[in-house]
DNA sequence: CTGTTAGCGCGTTCAA
DNA sequence: TTGAACGCGCTAACAG
């Protein structure tokens, strides 16, 4: 009862010629004579013949797809904008080059896993620190990688910016307009690292990049006030609301836009908008509304299609590890006030 | 020089063993003796063995991946809001079942390529209509398939609102606001049919539902001024702009949510924000900004869970072709206003 | 109960 | 133009 599917050896059989002819018809018809070519396609299409595009891939050991990672509970990351910015610049050249992007969610809540069992030719991550487990799987399985805002080991590719120095930017920019008491909500320490803990993540990079800011002011991170949260609109409300209970700050400064529009949101509740906040990722550039959020721009656009050539071509073996730096700038907005107070 | 993958059988000469043996030790440990599975084990983490999971696959015939098939240009339809929260459902499901979600893009332009060659054990594509190729595809390659807000051929699954009561629902709640001055922002005809032109879509359906509603007033949707629009925010601050040349409504009835938001931020910069606006979808319900739209809303979440529950109990055999309907309601929100021109 | 042999799945490709 | 081997893991069938 289990309706079989038409193989290639049914044409075979059917046009009178042989696989080998069969599947030359369909990949290198100059290798067969027109006439083969011609009544093995006319019974092709009799039989209504698809190729099992799993076979197929297996022979020419190529999944025809690239893998994004993600880091944590896939509905949580794709709830962050600029997530989504970089995974639809991703999306965009692999339909470029007749690929489909597959989404991989830890498996069994384990990424190594995911790693293991991934049917992909290559995988681009975002914001995790690969760790010596999943950085021997990908080695073992010969996985082209590229890394955004990921770790600093030279043995994998990295599309980023200089997170310092934006880092260092920004708060400059806040401390040029007279903020000192000033709240800081940083990116969630496990979705920004492997299973081992590493010292060299995104977040301990920007916090170096405040660090060198506020010495110029005679502060330090310890002047601050500094909690973590999700990228994500909702959770930089609730973020918010629970720092506003112990202090208030005459700024905001987050490493995500998510995160600030979630504080901004949550300042016009409480009628509190002398209050300001700068954000971190520029993610309005796509068409998002504008609030005038002051902020610092890195083009998800650029960065996600800067990874994925890459890997396509470490793919095509035309391209070693590399290590690309995309630029970012600051955008003055509305958001970011002169301090009053003092 | 190129690296030879451990496989199974290296596996099999380390340690004295069959091949089958040490297939056994990884998937049916009872089957073979105590010791075997140790030693085989033991051999397989010397020689940091990890299974090809393509050939995996393709002996038992699984892909672990679902496939959402994408409409139109991937970047175009990953910045439609409401799909990406029904993507974010379907991949949490995904997640749940331990399978990876693959986003599939027209191939060389064709949606029939897509499918032909879409390494998934099961597709859902939402608000397109599925033409006859297509779904001939889908039966030989037995893959089975979830429509969401799509055609109303009943050979397919489907997961769906009442679009016509919902779209009647929404135009009467402006009728009855005191609005005869509409414009009515649907969606793209083309990114909701497939190659074959369809009477039966969503947009047809919505229409039909507007229809009843406006007969109720003796009017037509030869009064109403129509245009179409993608579902993101930046093609409805377009359309509305252009719209607004050559007619001021006292209303702009959408068919998306995105639609609405980029009418209502047009509206804002053009200072005529007395001018009414509803959307359809209600995504504002996951943490995005609150607008204060009055919209349509259907759950994306639910949408999504349904759709993705239905396709792998329909892999797994324990399902046949089944029509879903979701529930909506109307949220009435600020930017719905009594109509004070008359 | 333990372990092996052989063949399968299906399209690609080498050697003839 | 083709037969046969190949990729790699799974599994029915069989032997000890």
């Amino acid at each position: 009862m289990k309706a079989k599917r038409i193989t290639i050896q049914d044409i075979a059989d059917r046009s009178g010629y042989s696989k080998t002819a069969v599947s030359f018809a369909f990949n290198s018809p100059s290798r067969i004579s027109k006439e083969a070519v011609e009544k093995i396609l006319r019974t092709a299409k009799e039989l209504d013949y698809i190729p099992d595009p799993m076979a197929r891939n297996f022979s020419i050991g190529r999944h025809m797809a690239l893998g994004f990672l993600m880091p944590q509970r896939i509905e949580h990351s794709l709830m962050n904008p600029y997530m989504q910015a970089v995974i639809r610049s991703v999306a965009g050249v692999c339909q470029e080059h007749g690929y489909m992007l597959t989404l991989i969610p830890p498996l069994h809540s384990s990424v190594t896993e995911a790693v293991k069992n991934a049917t992909v030719d290559g995988l681009i991550t975002m914001g995790l620190t690969i760790d010596r487990s999943i950085h021997g799987i990908l080695q073992r399985r010969h996985l082209p990688f590229v890394s955004i805002d990921g770790s600093g080991e030279s043995s994998i590719s990295t599309v980023s910016i200089d997170e310092e120095l934006a880092a260092e930017t920004q708060m400059r920019k806040v401390l040029e307009k007279g903020h000192r008491k000033i709240a800081v909500i940083t990116l969630p320490d496990d979705a920004y690292a492997g299973s081992e803990r590493s010292s060299d993540t995104i977040i301990s990079r920007r916090k170096a990049g405040y660090s060198r800011a506020l010495a110029d002011y005679s502060m330090t991170l310890d002047d601050l006030m500094i909690a973590s949260c999700e990228a994500t609109i909702g959770d930089g409300m609730r973020t918010a609301e629970k720092m506003l209970d112990s202090f208030t700050p005459t700024c905001f400064v987050t490493m995500s836009d998510a995160a600030a529009l979630g504080v901004l949101r949550l300042l016009a509740k409480r009628h509190k908008e002398e209050i300001s906040a700068v954000g971190f990722d520029g993610i309005e550039d796509d068409g998002f509304p504008s609030y005038g959020l002051a902020t610092i721009v890195q083009s998800a656009r650029k960065k996600g299609a800067e990874s994925a050539s890459l890997l396509f071509s470490m793919i095509e073996g035309e391209s070693g590890v590399q290590h690309i730096t995309v630029p970012f700038s600051f955008r003055e907005g509305r958001t970011l006030k002169e301090n009053k107070w003092k």
